[in-house]
DNA sequence: TATTTTAGTCAGTCCATATGACGAAAAGGG
DNA sequence: CCCTTTTCGTCATATGGACTGACTAAAATA
């Protein structure tokens, strides 16, 4: 299950020399030992069919359930994209698509009682895996750490 | 070429909610604008066949040639997958590949002059889209979030 | 009412991973 | 020197996750 995590972009490997520590491969590496922790984590707790390309659907969906067309915004990807998505979970019984009583073309996509234990389990478990970064780089440090990149994310964001 | 990060505006729905804001969100948000922009880059610079993949393999081969198992582990793949990405950069003048004269079984992968040329821009274009970031956040916090992402990055690898 | 836009599906493609089975060369122990 | 085991790389194949294009049906609009 370690390799259980298979991410689009290729994961960082060791030793790339003092040159060739870019930005990007600096947020890339603590970012495949979380998705490491959180989707193993996942499978161990009996959901071994989540899957990171997945998280983009738990992150956005509301409660009251969401359409693909919307769901597809958010997550930048197509709708076919997220059909497939959807598909997998709905499959899975993570999620289920109802009518949507406001129009006829639509369909909501919302969260089953096992699914909303999904999105809770990976909350959970991506708060652990940020207390075992913490543990090693020191509370203090990943504190003002989270708070530059909630920053930044905050400018990203803005700009869309 | 993807649009990972896509210019439209943001649709009806609102963004994920504040407890969704995992570490893991937070470091893949400005990864994937700093990919977009250094393979955007490659692109527009003329070398529109570069990507995001094949960046492990620029990242770690060393100048005097690296055997495919080698770039793999570093790579953290299999020789099967880093041979794919190989011969992909073979088909593009990239790089060549060697009879490594110390053993008969082995190849040796090396950039040619073309290669070169694209880790040099790809460093370059790093060193852009870090810079574009840091006129988002300011300098000096850019430099902090750096300083950070670098310790937190040893720390990680002293465990591999 | 007629036209255009929107929500979603179907079909096909491509890329980047993974496994398993394999031949050939090297290494190492008698 | 052989024999066995390990290592290097390849072939074949599968799967996941993204894409584009063409389409239907329903809604919104002119």
């Amino acid at each position: 299950m370690s390799s259980a995590v298979s991410l689009r972009h290729p994961p960082p490997g060791r030793n790339a020399p003092e040159s060739h520590r870019t930005l990007g491969w600096l947020l890339r590496l603590p970012y495949a030992v979380l998705a490491e922790r959180v989707y193993g984590g996942l499978a161990a707790r009996g959901f071994p069919d989540i899957r990171p390309a997945h998280g983009s659907l738990f992150r956005h969906i509301r409660p009251e359930g969401s359409r693909l067309t919307e769901l597809a915004e958010q997550a930048q990807m197509t709708k076919q994209s997220m059909a497939y998505l959807v598909q997998s979970l709905s499959e899975g019984g993570y999620v289920e698509t109802v009518p949507d009583p406001e129009d006829g073309r639509a369909r909501l996509v919302r969260l089953t009682p096992r699914g909303r234990q999904v999105l809770e389990t990976l909350l959970a478990l991506s708060a652990e895996a940020e207390a075992a970064l913490a543990a090693r780089l020191g509370a203090r440090k990943m504190a003002r750490l989270r708070g530059l990149l909630e920053e930044l994310a905050e400018r990203l964001e803005a700009e869309r």
